[in-house]
DNA sequence: CACGTCACG
DNA sequence: ACGTACGTGACGTGT
């Protein structure tokens, strides 16, 4: 008899992971439940088992990461696209005759341990089908493993095989393990023994236990003999953890593994409606009828209704009496950007009907009156539709994308399907013709779902005092523009261009021949092989030529100069010349997007083009923002908070010495350098109060001492003493960081002062990279999040000041920690008055929140 | 479309 | 023994 045992977590990540995303067009995820029953197939034809056991982790710990690749795409995780495939994949199984294993208070790998175990004993053969090399110590004579690779690809694992490639008996594995530890289970091994001596150790002496029972007479170096003994205590709990439980209270007996049959019919409805067609002829149900599945609820009829501007307020009014004039609708936007961007038509959610009405002449009725209590999609649209007819919207009470993206910031997009499907709302039946308006119509409910979700998580305030209000403001910033100086940016590309060609003469003429300075693996080409540079650090596709690279080659080759030289033009030329000019319109401004649900800390982020990464650090680079201008008779008035992120920690965290030094006004570099270096003020150099800086920066970014080094450019050492220093100088700070992370765990995300949440499935990865960076991210996002929400409220009280005072100054960039107004000259002086009060006072912290304003005519010179 | 690079807070 | 600070967006190259 051969019982094949599936470890249903590691398949399932490895089949999420491994396919690229598959979605219905309703938007529910089906990658991985494809995946899943792929591979299933697959090791099930080459194995042939007799019986099969399907085991699952009754805690979810699917949310296991991938290490965390830097590109935009992968920025944002997406455990919730697997969540999501979880429990339809386990009722499909069912439905197809297999018996899922679970076992309250162990793990899968437990389950797949006292499976084979049992085998084992029973003279019965056993096939373990998995995606982590932790199960390979079970394998025996009888119990194999098949390492999933991939979709197509399994590695099969037998002692011999094993041995091979570990030079180990798979029981050895274990001893092993115990020794190297694995950080991804919370085995703390023997500190400083890795693999490598591990190996060495057990190929030796086979287990742990020999090891500690002969140590002084073991043959071994000495300070092997001493980490031995150092870490016995963990060597031995190690060991103890890192082998599988055999014992688990699972049915043992085969007889409980027949595949069945099923409710086959209920399988190919189930696999019908997650839109995975190819399955149902693979898995042979080609020929099986198939259930109707009895719907929770019989799907409610509902009508699509085009109307004209008569017919549609008509019913709208009725509605409007019927409801308490609460109005949910969803408005259709086309066109590229900001400025071209029209109202379509909307489509009105009314009981039992979709209206749709195509005369804006209703839209903005309905925007205008202040008694309709509105709910809407994506707000920013329509008050930027409202601010480009000259009125503001009142009473605009739900936003479904905002709510969405408080709830979790973590998406990667917010669009109705998918929300709709996230959150399990029924969608009606419609006319095959409007099939488009199912989702629509399922917005209301969506609605309640989220309002209710935001009520939850006390998330009230920040929806409708901070993020909605924001809106508005962020519509009409986007309205107004930035106005350019193009004659100026174009002169200065010239000069650039002129430059960045002399350079690249010289560039080939230093080589010795012509190539592409731009294509980095030319010029690794060029350096490391033809200049024979020594190389330093690799990227995937060859040699890293980053600048941080360059520099260390600086007295190596005149050209290396010459080349960072180049690169700081061209990019000069390409991203802030001739792409800016580019969008600058008709008006003569530039009108960036501001996004409100891109960052997963609450910021806003700024495209096409980003205003938010005009340069500034170089001196050359920052003459660009003499471009950057008012309008005749205007002058711009820049502010800015000074330290916010450290004034925040000062706040979360309450250590009083930070506290104390923002109470006071002092400098907080040179005071963290006095901590630090453990000396008066007065003696703190230039070098140390730098050196604080860094330290101060990495502390709000979760500090590593490697990273640390590297950017103040110490040894290891000295960069960990002095983050050593800093935390017990500020050992509030130290407590905070300590208890971000537990709670953190306990509660699967962290919150800002204001209730923004960010969850960190990072956390309980089963990979140290991935967990080591949601712990950095536990850290940070209080901070960043908290600075986020400030100048959130902050922006909101000065549009609001501006109106109030009948001001004609208006609100036209921010920069995270900066804002940009622009009024005429005459009003400079009461702007930068409001700003700064308005900034100061956004929020109450227990230590003051200082901004500076400055005035100018250009942002050069408005940036004190 | 992925990657490397680099601009900002 | 790992790989190495948080958050973004845009460009040019090369597959």
């Amino acid at each position: 008899m051969r019982l094949l045992v599936v470890d249903g977590n590691s398949i399932l990540n490895r089949a999420f992971y491994g396919i690229r995303p598959l979605t219905t067009k309703d938007g529910m995820f089906t990658n991985a439940i494809y995946g899943f029953l792929t591979m299933l197939e697959k090791i099930k034809t080459d194995t042939n088992p007799d019986r099969v056991a399907i085991a699952f982790d009754l805690k979810e710990k699917t949310f296991r990461h991938k290490a965390y690749a830097l590109y935009k795409a992968n920025r944002k995780g997406m455990p919730e696209e697997l969540h999501m495939q979880l429990q339809p994949l386990k009722d499909l199984l069912t439905a197809l005759g297999y018996k899922i294993v679970t076992c309250e208070g162990y793990e899968a790998d437990d389950i797949l341990g006292t499976l084979a175990k049992s085998c084992e004993n029973d003279g019965d053969e056993c096939v373990i089908a998995t995606g982590d090399r932790d199960s390979l110590q079970l394998v025996s004579e009888k119990v194999s493993v098949r390492l999933a690779k991939n979709l197509n690809g399994t590695m099969i694992y037998t002692p011999e095989i094993v041995k091979e490639e570990y030079g180990v008996t798979p029981k050895e594995l274990i001893e092993i393990k115990a020794i190297q530890g694995d950080s991804s289970d919370n085995i703390p091994g023997v500190a400083g023994i890795g693999p490598k001596g591990a190996t060495e150790l057990i190929q030796k002496f086979k287990t742990v236990e020999y090891i500690y029972e002969h140590i002084d007479e073991l043959d071994i170096k000495e300070n092997m003999r001493k980490k031995l003994i150092d870490s016995k205590d963990n060597a031995l709990i190690s060991r103890m953890l890192g082998e599988i439980c055999v014992t688990a209270p699972v049915d043992t007996s085969l007889d409980s593994y027949v595949v069945s049959d099923g409710d086959k019919a209920t399988a190919k409805a189930m696999m019908g409606r997650l839109e995975l067609f190819s399955l149902i002829g693979k898995l042979g149900l080609d020929d099986v009828e198939e259930a109707l599945i009895e719907n929770k609820v019989e799907a409610e009829k509902v009508e699509v209704l085009e109307l004209d501007y008569d017919n549609s307020i008509k019913e709208i009014k009725t509605h409007l009496k019927n409801n308490e004039n609460k109005l949910c609708f969803y408005t259709f936007f086309e066109g590229e950007d900001v400025l071209s961007k029209k109202a379509v038509k909307t489509a009105y959610i009314l009981n039992g009907t979709v209206l749709v009405c195509d005369d804006e002449k209703l839209l903005l009725e309905i925007l205008k009156d202040e008694k309709i209590e509105k709910s809407v999609f994506s707000s920013k649209e329509l008050f930027s539709f409202a601010d480009k007819n000259g009125f503001e919207i009142k009473n605009l009470t739900f936003d479904v994308s905002l709510s969405a993206y408080l709830l979790n910031p973590n998406a990667s997009s917010y669009d109705l399907e998918k929300l709709n499907a996230q959150y399990e709302i029924d969608l009606p039946e419609v006319a095959e013709n409007f099939k488009y308006y199912a989702d629509v119509y399922a917005m209301k409910k969506l609605c309640a779902v989220l309002d209710e979700k935001i009520d939850e998580a006390s998330q009230n305030s920040l929806l409708h005092d901070i993020e909605i209000p924001l809106a508005n403001v962020l519509a009409k910033m986007e309205n107004i523009g930035f106005k350019v100086d193009v004659q100026g940016i174009t002169k200065y590309g010239e000069d650039i261009k002129a430059q960045v060609e002399n350079l690249e003469r010289e560039i080939y003429d230093s080589i010795g021949y012509e190539f592409n300075i731009n294509s980095p693996k030319q010029l690794g080409k060029a350096l490391f092989e033809d200049l024979g540079l020594p190389t330093k650090k690799k990227t995937k596709s060859g040699y890293s030529t980053n600048a941080e690279v360059l520099e260390s080659l600086i007295n190596y080759h005149p050209v290396i100069s010459m080349i960072l030289q180049y690169r700081t033009l061209a990019k000069l030329k390409s991203t802030y010349c001739d792409s800016l000019i580019k969008v600058v319109r008709e008006d003569g401004r530039i009108h960036s997007s501001f996004n409100q649900t891109e960052t997963r800390t609450g910021r806003i982020s700024s495209t096409e083009p980003n205003l938010q990464n005009i340069p500034v650090r170089t001196e050359l680079g920052r003459e660009l923002r003499r471009f950057f201008v008012a309008k005749e008779d205007h002058v711009l008035i820049d502010a800015d908070y000074s330290q916010i992120e450290l004034r925040v920690l000062a706040h979360i965290s309450g250590d009083e010495n930070m506290c104390r030094a923002f109470t006071d006004n002092v400098d907080i570099h040179s005071v963290t350098a006095s901590q630090v270096f453990n000396m008066p003020l007065p003696m703190v150099t230039p070098i140390m109060r730098s050196r604080a800086k860094a330290v101060n920066f990495g502390i709000v970014y979760g500090i590593g001492a490697f990273s640390l080094a590297k950017d103040i450019g110490v040894t290891n050492k000295e960069a960990s003493n002095y983050i050593k220093s800093y935390l017990s100088h500020y050992s509030g700070i130290d407590s905070y960081m300590k208890n971000i992370i537990e709670r953190a765990k306990a509660e699967g995300f962290v919150e800002t002062i204001f209730g923004r949440r960010r969850y960190l499935p990072e956390l309980t990865a089963s990979n140290h990279i991935t967990r080591a960076f949601g712990e950095r991210v536990a850290r940070n996002a209080p901070i960043q999040g908290t600075a986020a929400d400030i100048i959130k409220i902050a922006m909101v009280k000065v549009d609001k000041r501006l109106k109030d005072e009948e001001l004609s100054a208006r609100l036209i960039l921010q920069v995270h920690d900066e804002l940009i107004v622009e009024a005429p000259a005459f009003e400079a002086m009461r702007v930068a008055m409001i700003l700064q009060e308005e900034m100061e006072n956004a929020v109450k912290l227990s230590v003051p929140l200082v901004a500076e304003a400055s005035v100018g005519e250009t942002w050069y010179d408005a940036k004190g």
